[in-house]
RNA sequence: CGGGGCGUAGCGUAGCCCGGCUAGCGCGCUUGCUUGGGGUGCAAGAGGUCGCGGGUUCAAAUCCCGCCGCCCCGACCA
């Protein structure tokens, strides 16, 4: 390709609305343009470096055993429905109508389109397994698109979905798109790194997601070093110990607390009460009904773990207004001691399990109990693990210290189970005669997100510096004249020749720019090799080979192509 | 949706508090000369509904009201 004859309109100053570096590159680099919030453009070199981490999730999906398809964008509402989630995703779902007021969902990721596929077409153990992926604009309803590609309305996803007879059919289908997942971020050039995961929305009940550290990502991760536990916050245990119970079994007393109502302010003068002999009652709503939660007073609640062990759609922190008719006092004095309605479940974190010599709000404003035994006093429906592993706490699986950091989610991989199989009617008939249900699982990568990651990960203050198999060329040929009869435009037009008869995508600037202006460019947008042709090293009989993020090398113009070609080893 | 901030030429911005504008600057763009190995220098140009609508005023980019859009923090997620 020629410079000018394709657009890379390249930015001196960034966009005031980039605020991470990944975003002001892309910009910057002439990758993408924002047509509105969350929405955008590819121009050319953005798009081939797009296709290129495309096609590397072809060729790994492919060789995983997977086979392409390609879902419509377009779906019918009733199928969303019968899954049940029209409801759950509600929040997310794009929705058009058709002239005739028919309701279509932008597919936000196709699991009921797949299994109504599936019901269809596979009727036979002997079918099976099978893994369907497709490469294709997905749309979510972000409620709130961010740092350009990173989070938008209008993305690219691969997503795969697998079906077995068996639920050790099912695990070895989730183990070889982990493994696939491993093989293609790394041939994309991305340092990333599975975690374990939680399901969320999409259901299930193991799940693996693929990390991209980065300080900007939206993720925050707990992982060992030293025995290589990790996990998404999110799901992240740790092995903590539980609260030391006292020798003592005083009874309960309440005592005044006027103005009291952190747990801050309990543990100062005069009250002196640490924060880890306190009970903190926090009240949710969850799925419209009032719910208590018991943690510690050094504790964090984590929300995605409660929604997951009250098995509710949603949950969220009740309001002020709906505590006080509820057990009788504002936040800061609520307890679980008395005043709790029978049909108030109360989940209690495990950390607490035998707690003793406790204190706890008294439901009463002002006042706090003191003494308490959860278990003696304290009427508990459930324990769970529910709080927020904190950085230092000991590993759950060696005892070493925890580290906590953020970092972009690139990849999902999901074991479903029979969800949507039972919710849509994918049947087949076992070998036993048996009419079952697929075992699914469910898989998928960010594309667009992938390709801004690799930016975020690969950059210096120059620009992009791209790995070579999702660069948009491989090589840049520079000539500092244009002159067309000029040597060293001769000679670029003659080596842009020779490379691009090998294969390689190269790019040749023949715009008539002055050098700096070449160089800047060509670092800006990142390709991984350049080479200059001028005047002062033509007369030596030599050209410039500059690798992007290596040493500048002469070498004699007869060398230069295998010199390239080494290089690209 | 809650909290914070911002909308002035393709990009970056000054001016706004304290109304007086014929809206300034840098980059980019056009033309000519110049220069020719890391964003060359000089000159001449083109380009603006100051986000939109209403109001106050002799006068509004500037003050007031409403709306729209964008960015950041939070809930959501590939």
């Amino acid at each position: 390709m020629k410079w000018t004859q394709t657009l890379i309109p390249t930015l001196r100053e960034a966009p005031a609305d980039a605020e991470i570096l990944s975003h002001k590159l892309l910009l910057r680099a002439g990758l993408i343009r924002k047509l509105a919030g969350g929405v955008y453009t590819f121009l050319p070199p953005g798009l081939r470096a797009l296709r290129k981490v495309e096609q590397i999730i072809r060729e790994e999906m492919n060789r995983a055993g997977a086979i392409e398809v390609l879902m419509p964008a377009l779906q019918p509402k009733e199928i969303w429905e019968q899954s049940g989630r029209a409801e759950t995703a509600k929040d997310v779902l794009f929705k058009v109508k058709d002239g005739a007021q028919r309701e279509w969902f932008l597919s936000p990721t196709a699991e009921e389109v797949i299994t109504t596929l599936a019901a269809n077409e596979i009727n036979s153990y002997r079918q099976l397994p099978k893994n369907f992926y497709q490469v294709s604009t997905k749309f979510r309803d972000e409620i709130r698109p961010r740092f350009g590609l990173m989070r938008a309305k209008e993305f690219i996803m691969k997503d795969a979905y697998s079906f077995d007879a068996s639920d050790e059919g099912a695990m070895a289908s989730y183990q070889k798109m982990y493994d696939a997942y491993t093989r293609i971020f790394a041939r994309c050039g991305l340092k990333a790194f599975p975690v374990e995961a939680d399901t969320g929305v999409i259901g299930g009940n193991y799940s693996h997601e693929f990390m991209v550290p980065a300080e900007t990502g939206e993720n925050e991760v707990v992982f060992c070093e030293a025995c290589g536990y990790a996990a998404n916050i999110e799901k992240a245990t740790s092995g903590i110990p539980k609260t030391a119970v006292r020798e003592i079994s005083a009874a309960i007393e309440k005592f005044a607390t006027p103005g009291v109502v952190t747990i801050e302010a309990l543990s100062k003068e005069p009250y002196k009460v640490p924060a880890n002999r306190q009970i903190k009652t926090l009240v949710y709503i969850a799925d419209s009904k009032p719910i208590i939660i018991l943690m510690r007073g050094d504790d964090q609640l984590n929300e995605t773990k409660l929604l997951a062990k009250t098995g509710a759609t949603a949950v969220r922190p009740a309001t002020a207004e709906e505590i006080v008719p509820l057990l009788g006092a504002k936040p800061g004095s609520l307890g679980a001691v008395k005043n709790v309605p029978v049909d108030v479940k109360v989940y209690a974190d495990e950390r607490l399990q035998g707690a003793n010599d406790m204190t706890t709000g008294a439901n009463e404003d002002g006042f706090h109990f003191k003494n308490v035994s959860i278990e003696r006093d304290i009427k508990v429906s459930a324990w769970h693990d529910l709080r927020t592993v904190a950085a230092g706490e000991p590993c759950v699986k060696c005892g070493k210290p925890l580290k906590i950091r953020r970092a972009i989610e690139v990849g999902h991989v999901f074991k479903l189970g029979t969800k949507y199989s039972e919710k849509l009617n994918a049947t087949f008939l076992d070998v036993d005669g048996q009419r079952k249900f697929g075992v699914m699982g469910c898989y998928g990568i960010g594309v667009t997100r992938t390709l801004q990651a690799v930016i975020e990960q690969c950059n210096d203050k120059d620009g992009v510096i791209w790995p070579l198999s999702v660069a948009p060329y491989q090589v840049c040929i520079t000539p500092l004249t244009v002159a067309p009869e000029s040597e060293a435009m001769k000679l670029a037009e003659k080596f842009y020749a020779e490379l691009t008869a090998k294969g390689i995508d190269v790019i040749l600037d023949d715009r008539d720019e002055r050098p700096g202006v070449k160089f800047k460019d060509a670092d800006l947008v990142g390709f991984p090799i350049r080479i200059a042709l001028g005047e002062k090293s033509l007369a030596k009989g030599e050209v410039e080979i500059k690798p992007r993020n290596a040493a500048l090398q002469s070498v004699k113009i007869e060398n230069a192509i295998e010199t390239v070609l080494a290089l690209m080893k």
